[in-house]
DNA sequence: TTAATATATGAATATTGCTTCATATATTAA
DNA sequence: TTAATATATGAAGCAATATTCATATATTAA
């Protein structure tokens, strides 16, 4: 698989788990702390860091501190890479299922 | 979750897998036929067809069979129904994340 | 109608990685 | 400086799902 092709299938496999997704999606609205966020969506506080991390550490979410306060955001920028990526390597292509079609391979 | 929300998470689990990701990127380039797209990802045909199954099920390809052939492609509508589902839920909204902060339910 | 090729599928096993538990750290208030 | 609140983290257990194995079906050629 190239850089690309990578880079896309791990935000793919970030966003496939559930928790992580309802995260996700809690986010795109806007900021919002941590235990505000265990308590929307119904995630134990010690589950909900861990997959926080693990979107940190891939660089999905942004953590602005205040206090013992933890608030975080959507990495906009990384989205919208992301977004490019799968354009190039899904969106429809000019070429024809039929022209491409062919049986090489096959004995 | 919503009906729209389900739906574009049950298409990035389908996703996740590194084989159904590489078959999808493949077939992204054409429509292939199964012992190609075996001996091309090395994938065993047994696993293959289990994959290729799965994302029939879910309407992500669609089979053309002639003789004993099968050839898969995408299912570009279901594609186009996602990309738009994606962009109702995690394009950057207008909403900036700092009028939405705010600490209801902590403590 | 037998053999060969292409593909599909159910059941068992293996593996990935999510969740839980116990605990640590850091900040603020009393 | 003690208690309370918010958040983070390592390790172990466990569940979801991917892979393998054995085998079935369907088409074509001999």
């Amino acid at each position: 698989m190239t850089k690309n092709e990578e880079k896309l299938h791990k935000y793919v496999k970030l966003l496939a788990d559930k928790n992580r997704y309802k995260i996700i999606l809690s986010l795109a609205k806007g900021e919002e702390c941590v235990c505000f966020l265990s308590e929307k969506l119904k995630i134990e506080q010690t589950l909900l860091s861990h997959h926080l991390r693990i979107l940190r550490e891939e660089k999905m979410i942004k953590v602005r501190k205040t206090g013992t306060w933890a608030y975080y955001s959507l990495d906009r920028e990384k989205f919208a890479e992301m977004e490019k990526i799968y354009k190039e390597l899904l969106s429809a292509k000019n070429i024809s299922d039929e022209e491409h079609s062919h049986n090489k391979a096959c004995k």
